[in-house]
DNA sequence: CAATCCCTTACAGATATGTGTAAGGGACTT
DNA sequence: AAGTCCCTTACACATATCTGTAAGGGATTG
């Protein structure tokens, strides 16, 4: 089993939670449980340093804000830090997040090794994860579908800027208005007609409305 | 302090962290922990009955469904449930919900004694409330700023039935049509674009796609 | 019971939205 | 080099949105 591990978890229930866990059910020499990610990766980079690396994250995504300055925002930007340092440590997130597409970019970008919903069966499949992780095989909690979700199609760049500026109230012209003076190319009023209409073809939107809604309640933007 | 506490938290690693916390910080005798409304309304019902009821409810809002049938799907109809049964209880809210509008509501009309957010300081915050609370004072995370939210304004029911039909992407001459065909009142279109136009002033949005989008982020509908 | 307030409704006009057609240009194929 | 595909842009038209003004009705109040 592996001998060093470290969580990255910011909510305190939660973290005592998962720590209490896998003292009582896995042989894990050393855990450390932070609550920042900056934190977090300052452990990651010590330990290297002295040669004594870590060899399993555990993480979350979202990290709450509070009076702390941090570089690392979240778990993503953690996990892409950690990978760099530490191309071999082992990755394992645990988070509420359920998008299919989000967790297939973190396998996919980020080369993460496991994927566990937080929820009622949480703890028994994180100890079950660590367990396929250690034999270098990957975990995904059984509720997700990660195939199922590729038929979705990602939102671009352009389609994200026009979406954040229609969802603060700007008409299709203001957003047009806006991306001449700053510059931004494609910036005509009928090539964001059109991508609009694209997306609503694609996320079956009947208008700006529907589409706005959906995609916020789908948690894409 | 509370003899008997009954906890109803469905996320594995939450509820463990709770449960340990509640053990190693304060000396309660019998602490119940259970990860379903439905069970956790029926242990407050059979202690009842048996004259030995429960002093104590900490109980999260949100439920993640599953394969299991349930009457009591949130925290919200656990806490209603249990105040009609037990109108002495104790109840205190955990749970990721920030929105001071929703936690008004819950000390408003089901008279939660206790509100904690869920993050890095839960445990602190859910022992010191405990402890509030048992002494018969209110308490509420510090970060929450309930006053604030008073100047909001709820919706009503012609509001949500406006908006409904919007975020699915109707026209307001199409909702006016459906309210008509389903012989509800009001139903003109003057009217729908009245009400549309107050909700604009009320939560500073400027058009439909805005409005819509901020509600729908803000999880009011 | 008149004054007042608020809700409902109608109508009108300036803007904005949604969709279709069409032209030009870059990238890639054959 | 011609053909194809897709992106960008322009323009036009029918429809929808948003904001006024105004009139009538129910409820409350002094």
């Amino acid at each position: 089993m592996f001998k060093k591990v470290i969580l990255a978890e910011d909510f305190q229930g939660e973290n005592h939670g998962i720590a209490e866990t896998l003292y009582e059910k896995l042989t894990i020499e050393e855990l450390q449980n932070e609550f920042y990610c900056d934190k977090t990766f300052t452990r990651l980079k010590v330990a290297l340093k002295n040669k004594e690396p870590y060899e399993l994250l555990v993480t979350d995504l979202f990290f709450e804000p509070d009076h702390v300055d941090r570089k690392l925002t979240s778990g993503s930007e953690l996990i892409e830090a950690a990978r760099v340092l530490q191309p071999g440590l082992k990755i394992i997130v645990h988070s509420m997040e359920n998008n299919p597409i989000h967790i297939n970019t973190l396998f996919k970008e980020h080369k993460i090794n496991g994927y566990v919903c937080k929820g009622r069966n949480g703890m028994v499949e994180l100890v079950n994860a660590i367990n396929e992780v250690f034999h270098n095989r990957t975990y995904v909690s059984p509720q997700l579908n990660l195939t199922a979700a590729n038929n979705a199609v990602e939102l671009d760049e352009f389609d994200r800027a026009i979406l954040k500026e229609l969802a603060n109230g700007l008409t299709k012209k203001e957003v047009s208005d806006k991306f001449k003076k700053e510059n931004r190319t494609p910036n005509s009023e009928s090539t964001i007609d059109k991508r609009i209409s694209r997306l609503y073809d694609e996320y079956e939107a009947k208008n700006t409305t529907n589409l706005l809604f959906k995609l916020a309640k789908e948690g894409k933007i």
